[in-house]
Formats: C-alpha cells, sequence, structure tokens
DNA sequence: CTTAGGG
DNA sequence: CCCTAAG
C-alpha cells in the first residue's frame, strides 16, 4: 500500500461518479462517489467541504437526471487527467493495483446512503483492470489503508475524523457477541473500531458495520481475534463458540428457550429476513446496505485482506459464492436456513440423495494472506468428471454431519435415533428448494396434445436462468465399487423446466445434437452434460411409449415416486420421437399403430431400418 | 471432443 | 448416472 497522503493539489474536480448500480436495477439505487483528481492524476478522496458542497446540490433530486451534468463533466475531466472512470459498479483487482477502493462504510444516516463518499485512489493503467462485471466489490472496504486518511464520511454525526485515529481494540478483549450487546454498547463498539460516533440504532446495521470494519481492518487482522458469527473471539475459540450457539439456536427452535435475553431468535428472523430481501427498495435497505446485503459476511470477509493474488480457485469460490447467495436467498424455506446460519461449518449429510443447503456460512481459514483471513469455503462446480478420489476428502471435514443431523432431527421431531435416516431425507427433501418441483406450465396441465402447450419459449437468444434453481453441488452419494474404492455419484433430478427444455431443445436442433442443446439450451446448466441429455432423452422416450396407453390417469396418479412427467410432455416427446424416426422398432411396431402421426411415423422409421 | 449404446 | 468405444 501507498501512504498517499490525500494532499489535494490543482486542479481539484469534485467527481460524482456511480460506483454501482445494483444488479436488477432496483429503483435508484446508485452510490456515488466523491473524489477529486488531483494533479499527479490520481483520485484522491474529497474533503468533507466538497462533499458538503456537492451534498446542497444533490440535496432533493434523488433522481439522476440531474447529476448527468456533473458526471459528464466530470467525465471528461477524468479523461483530460488521463483517467478514466467507470460510470458503472466496477470491480478492482487489488493486487495488480494498490487502489484503495474505500468507500466509508458507515455514513451516519442511514437515510442518505445514496451519498456515500467514497475515495479511491485509481491510476489509468490500473483501470483498465477493472472488470465491469456486475458483481461490484465496491462495497467492501479496504480499511487497512495505512495512510489514515481516514474516513471523509458525510455523515453529519462525524466528528472525530481526525486524520490519526487508529482503531481501538482494546476493547476486544475477550470475546464478543456482538448478537448480545444492547444497542449502546454496539454504538460503543461501533466508535471504537470506526473512531466515530454514531446514531444509528439500527442493531442490525451497527453490527453488520463493526463487523465489516473489523474485518477489513487491517489492525484488526493483525490480532489474535477473529470474527465469525457477529462474535468476536479469539482464534481458535471458535469452534467452541460455534458449537455453543448451534445448541442454543437448536433449543431454541424446539421451543424450549424462548430465549429472548440472548435474543438469538430475534436475530437470527431478522437476518434472514434481512437476507431474503434483496429485492425490496425497503426502509432500511438503502442501496448501500442492500449491497452489504448481498455479500453478506462472505465476501466481507474474503476482502479483508488480500496480499497476493487470488489463485483461480479463490476466483472461482467467490464468484460461486455470490451467484449461490442469489438463488438461495429467494429459496430457502426458514427453517432451513437458520440452521446453516445456526452451524455454518456443518454439513448436511444424510445417507442419500439429499442436497445439502448448508452452505452460506461456511469457511475455512484462508492461507493467502497468511494472516488467518476467513474466507468461506465453498465447492466448485463440478467441470467434468467428479474427482474419483472422493472420500478422503471427506474425511478431512467430518466436523458437522452429526451435529448438523442431530439440529435436523430435534428440530422437526422427537423422533428417536434409530429409523431416521430415511426421516431426514424425507423432511429434508420437502423443504429442500432445490427439490421443490416447479408448477407445472398452465397449458400442460389440461392439454394432451403437445401443439396447445405453452413450454417456456426456446427463442434463440439465451435461455432466461430458470436452471437457477438450485445450484448446490452437495447432492453426493458414494457408490461402492467392485474395483475400485468408493466412486462419488451424483444425482440431480430432473426438473420439470429442464425436461421441457430439453424436448424444446431436440424438437428444434434435433435428436443426437446433444451438445448443441447442452450449448444453447443448456448454458445456464453447468451440470448437465450433453450425455445427461441424451440419457434423459433416452428415458424420456422410454416413458413416453410405456405411458401412451394409459395417458390420462398420468398426471395425477398415485404418487409417481419421482416427479412425474406431465403427459403433455410425454406425448410431446413421442411426436418428437416419431418426426426423427426414433421411435423403437419393437414398440412403433405394435404401439404405433393406431395413432394419429404413425403413418408418417413408420415410414420414417422404416426408412431409418432400411 | 462428441455421439452412441451398454451397464 | 457412469463408462467406453467409435467417429
Amino acid at each position: 500500500m501507498e501512504a498517499s497522503e490525500p494532499k489535494i493539489e490543482d486542479c481539484a474536480v469534485p467527481v460524482t461518479s456511480t460506483i454501482r448500480a445494483l444488479e436488477k436495477e432496483i429503483a435508484h439505487p446508485i452510490v456515488y462517489q466523491l473524489v477529486r483528481v488531483d494533479g499527479d492524476g490520481r483520485l484522491v478522496p474529497a474533503t468533507q467541504d466538497e462533499i458538503m458542497a456537492v451534498e446542497d446540490l444533490l440535496e432533493d433530486d434523488k433522481c439522476e437526471s440531474k447529476l448527468v451534468p456533473d458526471t459528464r463533466q466530470i467525465s471528461e475531466s477524468c479523461i483530460t487527467e488521463g483517467y478514466l472512470l467507470e460510470r458503472n459498479s466496477f470491480q478492482v483487482t487489488e493486487e495488480k493495483s494498490n487502489v484503495l477502493v474505500d468507500p466509508v462504510p458507515d455514513l451516519g444516516k442511514i437515510d442518505a446512503p445514496e451519498k456515500v463518499a467514497v475515495h479511491g485512489l485509481v491510476p489509468l493503467s490500473e483501470l483498465s483492470n477493472v472488470d465491469q462485471s456486475v458483481r461490484t466489490d465496491v462495497c467492501s472496504h479496504s480499511q487497512d489503508a495505512p495512510n489514515e486518511d481516514t474516513p471523509n464520511e458525510d455523515a453529519p454525526s462525524t466528528s472525530a475524523t481526525g486524520s490519526s485515529w487508529k482503531p481501538d481494540f482494546s476493547k476486544l478483549e475477550g470475546k464478543i457477541c456482538l448478537d448480545d450487546l444492547p444497542v449502546k454498547e454496539l454504538q460503543e463498539t461501533f466508535k471504537a473500531t470506526f473512531g466515530r460516533e454514531t446514531s444509528v440504532k439500527d442493531k442490525q446495521w451497527l453490527k453488520r458495520r463493526i463487523t465489516m470494519g473489523l474485518t477489513n481492518s487491517c489492525d484488526f487482522s493483525c490480532t489474535t481475534f477473529i470474527i465469525r458469527d457477529n462474535v468476536v473471539m479469539k482464534k481458535g475459540e471458535e469452534q467452541i463458540c460455534h458449537r455453543v450457539k448451534s445448541r442454543i439456536s437448536a433449543d431454541t427452535e424446539n421451543g424450549v428457550a424462548n430465549s429472548n435475553s440472548r435474543g438469538s431468535l430475534s436475530d437470527h428472523d431478522n437476518r434472514i429476513k434481512d437476507d431474503s430481501d434483496l429485492s425490496g427498495a425497503d426502509v432500511s435497505s438503502s442501496a448501500f446496505e442492500s449491497c452489504n446485503v448481498t455479500k453478506d459476511l462472505n465476501t466481507e470477509q474474503i476482502t479483508a485482506k488480500r496480499a497476493r493474488k487470488p489463485t483461480k480457485r479463490y476466483i472461482e469460490e467467490l464468484s460461486e459464492i455470490e451467484s449461490r447467495e442469489t438463488s438461495e436467498k429467494l429459496a430457502l424455506p426458514d427453517k432451513i436456513s437458520r440452521y446453516q446460519f445456526a452451524c455454518p461449518e456443518t454439513h448436511i449429510r444424510p445417507t442419500k440423495n439429499v442436497r445439502s443447503n448448508a452452505r452460506p456460512l461456511v469457511t475455512r481459514q484462508d492461507s493467502l494472506g497468511g494472516s488467518g483471513v476467513q474466507i468461506p469455503f465453498v465447492s466448485r462446480i463440478r467441470r467434468s468428471r467428479p474427482r474419483e478420489n472422493f472420500m478422503p476428502l471427506l474425511k478431512l471435514q467430518p466436523s458437522g454431519m452429526d451435529m448438523a443431523t442431530r439440529q435436523v432431527r430435534s428440530a422437526f421431531d422427537i423422533s428417536g435415533p434409530q429409523e431416521d435416516d430415511k426421516r431426514n431425507n424425507d423432511l429434508i427433501k420437502t423443504r429442500s428448494p432445490g427439490w421443490t418441483q416447479q408448477p407445472l406450465i398452465a397449458a400442460c396441465e389440461k392439454d394432451e396434445h403437445y401443439s396447445g402447450m405453452k413450454i417456456v419459449e426456446l427463442e434463440n437468444d439465451v435461455e432466461v436462468n430458470d436452471c437457477s434453481e438450485d445450484n448446490s453441488d452437495e447432492n453426493v452419494v458414494t457408490v461402492p465399487t467392485q474395483k475400485g474404492g468408493m466412486r462419488r455419484k451424483h444425482h440431480r433430478p430432473w426438473t420439470i423446466n429442464e425436461v421441457v427444455k430439453l424436448v424444446e431443445g431436440v424438437a428444434r436442433y434435433g435428436a443426437g445434437r446433444w451438445s448443441e442443446i447442452k450449448r444453447l439450451a443448456f448454458s445456464s446448466c453447468p451440470y448437465r452434460t450433453s450425455v445427461d441429455l441424451k440419457d434423459k432423452w433416452r428415458n424420456l422416450l422410454k416413458a413416453s411409449f410405456v405411458q401412451l396407453p394409459a395417458e390420462k390417469g398420468i398426471l395425477n396418479s398415485r404418487k409417481q415416486a419421482s416427479v412425474p412427467i406431465p403427459a403433455p410432455i410425454l406425448s410431446r416427446v413421442r411426436e418428437l420421437a416419431d418426426m426423427q424416426g426414433q421411435i423403437p422398432p419393437v414398440i412403433s411396431a405394435c404401439k404405433s399403430s393406431g395413432h394419429s402421426s404413425s403413418d408418417r411415423s413408420v415410414h420414417e422409421a422404416r426408412s431409418g431400418f432400411l
């Protein structure tokens, strides 16, 4: 890090720039940063005065339009200065540039978060590395800027913004459960952490802020403390603490304790609500706040201290988390997600076929920074084949299962320790978002013929991400094999959606062009290899002809073990099979005789075999 | 690497 | 779903 004094030299130009447009373009969740471009071409944080000034300009206009002139002007200035200021959200690879993105986390007032003052020093050369990906790292703050050119907050309450403030960790003598602290204490801690007062009373906000501040603080990471689950504790203590917490929340779950005294229950609720509230331009969920919600502790911790260039794996993990979070938050049933928060490092890994949802907060020690930073542990999307030596890996992380299972157990009922493997299975199955069957497409329900079906359109463009329902890959079962040790088998039930896509794909590109179909229709489903598609098609084919005679009762027939494939789809499959001459000779001989499309199909089928 | 088919 | 043979 370069110690760069905020020396404002010549040609100071106030800069407003959009640093982040929230994904999904909620309202106008735009955060502006205020910087100046100084003489030798660096962006220097705006001074308090400048911020004030600009704030006046911004006064009561939330809309972007008024800002346009400013922005334009500024952009020009920047370019003139040899700078490029991305108007969109940007992510900077810190390793390459000693960029200090420091969007001052704590504006004292939640109400005016659009005017976050941010400062960053971004030389042009580095800005070319700016990653325009939707994800933004701007929200994670590297407070480890050695230059004490502290927060230029526009926070009104900012008083002690001296340039020589150092975090005061003297308060961190034992472990602190932020969850336990009353607002007042939190405010104190906040002050200790950021060096200024705050009047915010929102506990959630305070906790988040503090956690973030500490996590990203270089000074802090030099201590022997770590943060986990809103608990500041000594390294090494986290395990213990965690168990305790988990147990407690399990109890709460049982209704054994309505321990408001500990506040854990309400807190969990808050968190969950908080996390699932992404979409709402909620009162308290300012643009800034939301963005933090998105990243939450996970990513905040990641960005804590990154001295070295992140490995490929690191990056993969990061992105996976993010994608996972967006999809999971929407669907997670309360109970389950609560468990995850309660026992982050556990994997629920019941015996068979159950996808573990326990992901969001799984962390491990990161060796990258050398200082034991916690970064989330996620396994990456499987690229091709599963690794063969999978078991050893499992052995290394056995911690969770027991506890997790027990908790699920205790939470759902009082069943004895026997016979509940199956039980757990079912329970989780019913709650797991990935397994929830999507509502059938309306037209599919009644219509028997495909012509009436309004299957999700497979337009030429990219499919909507309807595979996003579940991204967890933890659906892993080990299967014994004679020749080797164990081999990994992951099973992923086909959703109706996928089936429909497959069918449509076949309709378009023809059966056999599996890789094409995979590319075009299943681009959003990294799992599902072309082989999978082929296999599935084979099954569909089989199913479609088997079920042909009894076409009516299928939809509502007894509980079909797995997702029953709606008859219309099967019809469609048959149709396609006809058209493509895929009718199995045997079947086509006996079964297709009486059906409308069979004449042609017979021809084609025949011709195919001649 | 993709496809096809068997296990 | 996995594996393998064949283009």
